[in-house]
DNA sequence: CAGGATACCTCGTATTACTATGTAAATATA
DNA sequence: TATATTTACATAGTAATACGAGGTATCCTG
């Protein structure tokens, strides 16, 4: 069963951003890897990542290139800037943070 | 630092269900529980928390009680019903399931 | 030539965390 | 005793954002 969609707010950042650190990548790509990486667990729509890529590249932490194909077509490759890896650091601290302490309410342990 | 209010989203439900689940509580006494069993880590602010209670009484997943003290003043307490048993272990095993997608994302594994 | 896949975009809606603000009583402090 | 803090609840407004629905255009395959 699908995640709600409420729970991915806060993730969508690191998701796209750790993609893209580690090559320069394009929307429709993007989609693709995170379903392929998730082992088919994410399955990004459309309105949510444009919009998201669009936020990301107004802040500066990633810059988009058009490229065209050899066939024609074009595609818009994003690129993390510094701004962004440092952006990214923060995020997976963030959020192996957050984890640990949902993780510390959610899990039997300590009373 | 505190996470980015972002995050929360989808998490806050699984939060208090557990809470609730191991013993009736009222708000304030929820928000103080966080605290000590997050060391710190989670801070709700009423603004949050009680429109979420309300929430989830709405949909019937806990049942609140008001509780007159000797010393007079009152409290609302809070008591996980059977759907709202069934709603926590739905939400758990989705947490555990978003939590490793993100994990496979975000951590460095196989390319 | 038709249909699907690729590839991008945006508007409107729903959800929800948080700030600010309000109320009222109990307890601690000066 | 007067004042401040803590306890305890509540809500209206704002901002952020995932998603559905809809749109455009090209490429490839049967």
């Amino acid at each position: 069963m699908r995640y709600g969609r409420e729970l991915l707010k806060g993730s969508t950042e690191s998701l796209l951003l750790s993609l893209i650190n580690r090559q320069p990548m394009y929307g429709y790509q993007i989609i693709k890897e995170l379903d392929r990486r998730s082992k088919g667990y994410f399955t990004f729509r459309e309105g949510t990542l444009y919009p998201a890529l669009h936020r990301l590249e107004d802040r500066g932490l990633i810059i988009g290139r058009w490229e065209r194909l050899p066939a024609g077509q074009e595609r818009r490759y994003y690129h993390i800037t510094e701004k962004g890896q440092r952006a990214l650091e923060e995020k997976v601290t963030e959020w192996r943070g957050f984890s640990r302490a949902v993780n510390s309410i959610v899990q039997p342990g300590s009373p």
